[in-house]
DNA sequence: ACATCACATTGATGTTTGTCGATACGATAC
DNA sequence: GTATCGTATCGACAAACATCAATGTGATGT
């Protein structure tokens, strides 16, 4: 939904004639960009993925700096930023942290990349 | 297609049972980060939007730097990073460059983000 | 209370990224 | 050829990012 998302804020002029109705706003796009800047990074990919295969797809942050190679508080720092853009959410177990996708969030960001 | 794109190459001891068959390997995760990556950045996206809107869906650079408030240099930075992963194509028309969307390959990251 | 465990935060470091001015390249027009 | 125009490349710089060791925090169990 390049097209979905889209209200213009630019009135410019050109030489080759592109319109300007439909295209993503700089807010919008500074939005999608935000969401994803957050998956594009491989450890966190990987985190989406292992969540989504995982039985009731849901995990326990105590598995990931293992199954990562990755230290504890960059595998805490990935978690975090993965929430902060709400991709996934946290609950709290007793002294265990887990985490769930947010599919809605996910699925959003497909959507828009639908031309 | 978290699940899709998987092999496995972990095999790690867990003490919440994840399993990880079904998940995105180091190098399908790195590559799947590089399309992200390429797509994450405001300026970017709006190209890429700009492109979708436009008649016959492609553009002549000389457009962009007034669109998109940006410098020239700028604008042929952004244009090569899409270029380079693959996600637009080029082609020189006398002395302009014209850029299309590549849309299977858009098509795919989008896919690749369906759970 | 105390020790322990799971996780977050801080601080530091090396790398990557977005940006632009200056310059080089390549095609067109004269 | 020479001038001009559109675009790419180079060099520099500041901001953002991934990473980890050290430390802080908050809950559990004894």
């Amino acid at each position: 939904m390049f097209l979905a998302m889209a209200t213009t804020d630019t009135n410019a002029r050109f030489c080759c004639q592109p319109l300007m109705e439909n295209v993503l706003t700089e807010d919008a796009a500074a939005e999608l960009a935000t969401l994803l800047k957050a998956l594009a990074d491989p450890v966190r990919l990987r985190i989406m993925s292992i969540i989504a295969a995982a039985p009731n797809s849901e995990i326990c942050t105590c598995d990931l700096p293992d199954l990562l190679d990755r230290s504890q508080p960059t595998v805490s720092h990935h978690l975090s930023q993965l929430t902060k853009a709400g991709l996934v959410e946290r609950e709290q177990r007793g002294k265990w942290a887990w985490f769930r996708i947010a599919p809605e969030r996910l699925e959003a960001v497909a959507n828009a990349l639908h031309a």
